[in-house]
DNA sequence: TTGAAAGCGCTAACAC
DNA sequence: GTGTTAGCGCTTTCAA
């Protein structure tokens, strides 16, 4: 393994030449020509810094945890994973990514990260809800991701609930949908609220009239099934907005049963947030794909600026979307949902 | 931070008898008082040892890395990962997951892993298949999970795929099934072989005839639907072995456009590849789930006995499946798929 | 049974 | 412009 002083004797300077070079702060104080020797030995030499070592002197590690629930065993919060570990390399910073699936997992993986000195600490929900920051965290610089703090402390990074139902619903519209159902979640769900919200929008920019007959909001469990039944049989909607993917699917299986053939009887647009919809290739559903990609990558962004203070504008966010297909209700889509950033309180 | 020269003076011992007590190396060496005054200041003191620090000194820094495409965009990598990752803490090891969906996240992945000093390696592929190791990885301490190596340099943990096969067709023909039909995948699909070959077997074993018109190899995309289509409508079979879910999904759709009930006019088994079934709360069919988090469980501890020349005994791996409920085409369950362990030739 | 001292690779204050 | 020096927190001889 090369060190600085490898290079350093190698190049005939001393190691302090060597690490004001190597770390880009020889502007004016380092001859150019000495420079120029020392990048080349530690080329040539192939030299790679040791980032505990750096860390060790500079009580500052580079090192970003990342603690969520569910890490694992659910699919979606790999694109957030994906995002956040992406917008750390290119910031320069490694991710520690823990569970947190219970109390006991929690406790030690914040241990952990406190052994290893994380410099902050990005904080994810499976979906976004109202969370309790644990209080062996608030110390760190710390922002949440597809979740809103209670006490409004800590900045969040999340979907915008209410344009995700406010594009489906409009969409629909769009598609020549005039009896649009919403299979909704239980209130106590969080994005509930806003996405309903921009359902209604929706219909009253459309110049729809409101029908809470069109409404079903289900538990995801075997009444489910029957209440969305109920409704095709009752209302006949030709367009359904669903709450998530496991929504989705009840309706998918009714309109199976009746034979009736989605993207051309009727049309569904659903929030993909397993996304399984994306995985299994059903190829007529419309899916809205929540930006869990954009979120990783966005809130990575905001934590290292609070760390830095400050992060180069250079860095822009990588677009994955695709841009909006033409509207049309035989045309499977997927539709592109915003982010929100909430700035905590205390900012 | 408490260090251990705050112990040191605080005891009024020096740093060396600090460290050979909070390291357990003090039997015999130090006064059984004098340690236990150490361990109680170390206490009061709520101190927390440095890995950084100590893998400075030491040279290794107890990571092990977690290489793998697909981390973050497939759900069922994520089992993989919880389970190496609780194996790597009760191991005493962190887990740095790093991705590698292309080649230059690869290789950036790789050059990360370096720079940290990883320990060892696991190196995890999203589906079965004869793998090609990095050459950068080669010299590493490295296990492969999910994967065999093309070249048998390494040792692998991969799902035993004849067992699959057999134990699912064994279970159709037990709960009554005659005329079981096979939707597998392409020949070039690695798991494919085992799979198959455990059905042939199963059949075998209960004296029913193989019959090629009941085993259609589809590609993932619409040609799919029409294939399984057409088998239903030709063979009318009564059970059926998919390869994976997203193939079962097809049967499903091709039952429910019948009218027929799954669980009750049909069996159908699939192997849970994606864990989609498990997560839509489909009640109806019987899957066969990828021991994902054994198979990290197992990998982890096969690298650490690599590295370290033996584990624990005590460190047993931790019961994550039910036991089988009893057999019966209308109830269905989830099967526990075996695990087995490829050697490595050079091992 | 304990302590002094060297050093892992690096940074940064300060001298020259 | 460049080098000397003192550590960051820890482990590990070696001497006492």
């Amino acid at each position: 393994m090369t060190t600085m002083k490898d290079i350093a004797t190698a190049t005939g300077v001393s190691i302090s030449t060597v690490s004001l070079v190597l770390n880009g702060r020889d502007a004016g104080r380092v001859n150019r020509l000495t420079a120029a020797q020392v990048r080349d030995t530690a080329q040539r030499l192939g030299y790679i810094s040791n980032p505990l070592a750096r860390s060790l002197r500079t009580g500052r590690t580079r090192i970003l945890g990342f603690v969520s629930e569910h890490i694992a065993t659910t699919p979606f919060a790999g694109g957030i994973i994906l995002g956040a570990q992406e917008a750390a390399i290119a910031l320069g910073y490694m991710l520690l990514t823990v569970n947190a699936d219970n109390q006991r997992a929690e406790a030690d993986s914040i241990a952990m990260l406190a052994r290893y000195g994380v410099d902050g600490v990005l904080y994810a929900k499976m979906s976004n809800q109202y969370t309790d920051v644990p209080q062996a965290l608030v110390d760190y610089p710390l922002v949440l991701v597809d979740a809103t703090d209670k006490q409004g402390r800590f900045s969040s990074i999340e979907p915008d609930e209410f344009t995700i139902g406010l594009d489906a619903t409009a969409r629909l519209i769009a598609a020549g949908c005039r009896r649009i159902a919403y299979i909704g979640a239980p209130d106590t769900t969080f994005a509930q609220h806003g996405r309903f919200a921009g359902y209604r929008q929706a219909l009253d920019n459309g110049n729809i009239q409101f029908d809470d007959r069109l409404v079903v909001n289900v538990d995801d469990d075997e009444t489910a099934l029957r209440a969305v039944s109920d409704l095709f049989d009752r209302e006949h909607p030709d367009g359904f907005f669903c709450f998530n993917d496991a929504r989705a699917w009840y309706v998918y299986e009714c309109a199976a049963r009746r034979g009736l053939i989605i993207g051309k009887d009727v049309s569904v647009i659903g929030v993909d947030n397993h996304q399984i919809f994306a995985q299994t290739l059903i190829p007529r559903l419309t899916t809205v794909e929540l930006p869990h990609y954009e979120m990783g990558y966005w809130a990575t962004m905001k934590l290292v600026s609070l760390i830095e203070g400050g992060v180069p504008d250079t860095l822009v966010m990588p677009q994955t979307t695709t841009p909006l297909p033409p509207l049309d209700a035989t045309v499977p889509a997927q539709i592109h949902c915003a982010l929100i950033e909430k700035a905590s309180v205390r900012a």
